[in-house]
DNA sequence: CATCAGGGCCCTG
DNA sequence: CAGGGCCCTGAT
């Protein structure tokens, strides 16, 4: 399905803003449903049952940072489904989001303040929804990074879409009720092991609408976790993830995953992999960073990353297993 | 060839 | 609250 601009919208964030860490993030695997160069993020959409291809760029120029949407679909679209998407953009990627305090309070701190003054303006986010977050989460478990994009993948092709546009074919997600008429033994041919399971009923409790992704936001920490628990197939770590990049809590840490501990041990106490530091105790050394440990976390998280990227870190290469 | 852990979670006792 | 089982893969 070839799709065509429909509408060009100019977007404004808030300063300082680092659009190619915003917009990219070297520690999520590459799917079929994005591209990335420097500068532009290709990245395709389902808003309110429409899958739409964006292509992002970076719009800033020295005072007045910001991005460009073009928006691409195969027929118009009305002026607020636009406008909603558009605040739906800047809710994601925390486009308004005023990092002045956080960059204040650790620009002189020893580890943290040289990655803040790398990556001024970086914003954690996700481009997904809720239920496409919590789809990918399950495919996360107890499973290589291989296979949970293998598992992606063949769902993406069997009920995603294909869509192109700027000359760019990517995949979109489906929208939640998709799998009504799925079984989990259809799910189950597609390699997901016991997760078929976990994704029909995520599928299942969306579509009946038990759920309103845009009502929890306003709600609690403690409300969105104990809601996102009641969610068969999600659990801590699962909740953890979805606290951070989709409620945007930036102060909620309670999750160290095995992997994880190993790298924080790494970086933070330079402890062998082979002999990590206690998660507790690294819970305890990030109550450093307050009200912000978490986004203090994925400053130096998405550093490490960014650096993989130039050069071989050896260490790293072993802990991650692709 | 077998065995086993892996970006967890559910269920049972 | 601890521990077994789960799908499938690739490493050993």
């Amino acid at each position: 399905m070839k799709l065509q601009l429909i509408k060009t919208i100019e977007v404004e964030a808030t300063r300082p803003f680092n659009f190619d860490a915003t917009f990219h993030k070297p520690d999520h695997f590459t799917s079929g449903d994005n591209y990335w160069e420097p500068g532009i993020r290709w990245q395709t959409m389902c808003w309110r049952g429409k899958q739409l291809g964006l292509k992002i760029t970076n719009n800033s120029t020295a005072n007045r940072p910001g991005i460009l949407v073009n928006i691409y679909y195969n027929k118009p679209l009305a002026e607020d489904f636009i406008n909603s998407c558009v605040n739906e953009i800047t809710h994601r990627f925390n486009l308004d989001l005023d990092l002045s305090d956080f960059n204040r309070i650790f620009c002189n701190e020893k580890i943290l303040g040289p990655i803040i003054r790398q990556w001024k303006g970086m914003r954690p986010g996700h481009p997904g929804s809720l239920y496409e977050y919590i789809i990918i989460g399950i495919l996360l478990q107890n499973a290589t990074i291989r296979r949970s994009i293998n598992m992606f993948q063949s769902l993406l092709e069997q009920y995603g879409k294909l869509i192109e546009f700027d000359n760019k074919k990517l995949w979109c997600f489906w929208p939640p009720g998709k799998l009504k008429k799925v079984s989990q033994e259809n799910l189950r041919a597609l390699k997901l092991g016991y997760r078929a399971k976990s994704i029909k009923c995520i599928d299942d409790y969306f579509a009946d609408n038990k759920i309103d992704e845009f009502e929890l936001r306003q709600k609690t920490i403690a409300v969105q976790r104990s809601e996102l628990l009641k969610l068969y197939g999600v659990g801590p770590a699962t909740a953890w993830y979805l606290l951070f990049d989709v409620f945007h809590n930036w102060a909620f840490f309670d999750h160290i995953s095995p992997w994880e501990q190993k790298i924080y041990s790494k970086l933070f106490f330079n402890r062998n992999p082979a002999n990590p530091v206690p998660a507790e105790k690294l819970l305890q050394y990030f109550e450093r960073y307050g009200e912000y440990k978490q986004l203090a976390v994925h400053y130096i998280w998405e550093d490490l990353w960014w650096k993989r990227k130039n050069e071989h870190i050896p260490w790293l290469e072993e802990l991650i297993r692709i």
